[in-house]
DNA sequence: CATGAATGAGACTTCATTCAT
DNA sequence: AATGAATGAAGTCTCATTCAT
């Protein structure tokens, strides 16, 4: 009847968030330059989203969403511990390594909108059980012992995304390969297995 | 005595800021917000800062220069690698996690107002070294090879202090002392040596 | 059929229009809000009515005019002055009161939307006849003398209609029975009469 | 020190508000048009109030409280409960009439943004222990029997607003005079005494 | 006719900074 | 130097009305 919402106009609204969220920081962009960056009229973010915390909820959610779907899409039907662990060193982590505004979002003001909290546990619970199961499967104990398993993967894991983020849009000379390459070899030392190449 | 004085609001300005920028943000916190955390009228901000930019810019440095300074004054005269390392874990990286509002500030706001990447710079150098002359005091190859060093250091660290800062201010359940054991751990078992306990 | 379902939406509309607008004033009242209440498009608002002006007018003119011609035909074929004033007293004053929507309408947005002076013209001479014709079949000059005629009952009309929006709306403690006898005691002092009861 | 909050200003805003509250309404004025009205900034406006609905309240309680003030004093000191009343209907209420901007505001925004009950209360309350000596004085049971009294006076006081309002807003013809003439005749009939002229 | 997305003007409010006192 | 009122640009959000579908 009327014309539908438009899902392409949604997503350039997510879109510009997302750029001038993470370059500029979530106060210090407008809604006016959200919807010059997507071409839009201002009025049509409200039509789209509530509000402007509504959008960088949407926007860490959906980001995060989809990470996260990806990486258990990709680890479903894949039996051995160790090409599991290998997908996510190899596959996973790259990929949201690419995704640079996402991960300034995340880091700067994602504490403030989301429950950050919530993500990791969920992580860190995934590669805490892909951790026994290969654990149990070499017949090896832990160079990280269980209770410590969780900082250790917390640890990890925000510090590869804070050192992209600095490499990346701050002028920190680090490289992604050494990033994974960092990851993959404390995986390979503390179960004195090598990864499985993908 | 009339420098007392003026020394003494310049901290209670720096101190509000430092509270209410790591708490709600740097664009989020007023210029009022600040006078009044600080009890002093808003004119006086302008008198000890040049601006509100100039105040968080003055936070950070001031922050890390004590932390830096610190580091720097407890390794002097510290000869052994093994205990000036143990200073580092045991010491300082306690001494910089219990500032919760400078880690806030600095992972969410910093990259945007100071060099980040310099101080990282300077942080890692200063520990390559130390791990240089380890590797070689103990006459062992690195499991960090050297030209990884770096991305190694940068995540240790900024890892740390972004689970430091997870853990007190969202709800994400990590002690600190696990993070400063999983440190550690880490470097015992990439030297095959025992920190020295502190 | 086509125009009942019409008539419907249209009603549907106004009522919704008459609620919103009395409890919340009409600038506070938006379109879409009009709409929801309705169970109707947005668009269909306008299907039914030129604009938002163009439906306070109606719902004004269309409640005002309900209670004006109720008057007129209740009072149609009353030929004694002593009974008609009882049907206003007795009957058409009490259905107005219930009405409170409209009684807040009216007092709060009425004068900016329509001529409330007419509308008060209109009842006052009906009943400035009517006290003439009482005087007069009653052989006595009137308490009120006639000069001050529309005055006295401007003020009865417009106090009473404040004093019921009052009490029901704001926590005003009077009875509505309280406002009908004190209006009903005025004039039978005033005619030294006593009034049919109905 | 600084600049002192300037009392003329405040009540030019207030001027200015009250002015334009009553014209257009509370709703369809905005702060800008406040601002030129009183040749000030729109900041200046938040320096003196809270906000827009602030204002209004101020502009409702700061009104009636001098008319209320003025009341209370002008009966200050006088005995006769005759005198008193008079006072009342002679000057008090045509003060109160001249003010026909308080007037149009407490009657189409009051009852949203004060108490309008608890002021009509105060005023009744008053009104009716004159009410009480007076009858007892004279010896006489009242035209207006005590249970009907509150009625009454919120039927003749309201009413009475409300006519002037609408004579002087609206084009109702009724004069000032009128009103006040009838008020006297209702309060000489009802007491069967002569008001004493001022 | 029915629908509700689209639009941009304009509403209220905040705020960094200045400067009269 | 100390103070806090003054300022107007800019921010977020709302909304009456239109019109593509």
């Amino acid at each position: 009847m009327a014309r539908e919402k438009d899902e392409a106009k949604r997503q350039a609204i997510m879109g510009a968030a997302k750029r001038l969220f993470a370059q500029r920081g979530y106060q210090a962009t407008s809604i006016a330059d959200l919807a010059r960056e997507a071409s839009l009229p201002v009025g049509s973010v409200y039509t789209y989203f509530e509000n402007k915390e509504a959008l960088i909820r949407c926007v860490i959610e959906e980001g995060w969403g989809e990470f996260f779907e990806g990486l258990t899409g990709a680890l479903a039907g894949v039996e051995s511990p160790e090409r599991r662990l290998a997908i996510i060193v190899y596959k996973m982590l790259p990929s949201l390594f690419k995704d640079v505004d996402l991960i300034s979002i995340l880091l700067s003001e994602g504490a403030r909108f989301v429950s950050l909290e919530a993500k990791l546990e969920s992580l860190t619970s995934l590669v805490e059980k892909l951790i026994d199961e290969l654990a149990e499967s070499r017949g090896i104990a832990l160079a990280f012992p269980p209770q410590k398993a969780k900082a250790a993967l917390c640890i990890f894991f925000l510090g590869s995304l804070d050192t992209v983020r600095l490499s990346k849009s701050a002028g920190l000379e680090v490289e992604e390969k050494d990033i994974v390459d960092f990851i993959r070899m404390a995986i390979e030392n503390a179960f004195r297995m090598e990864l499985p190449p993908e």
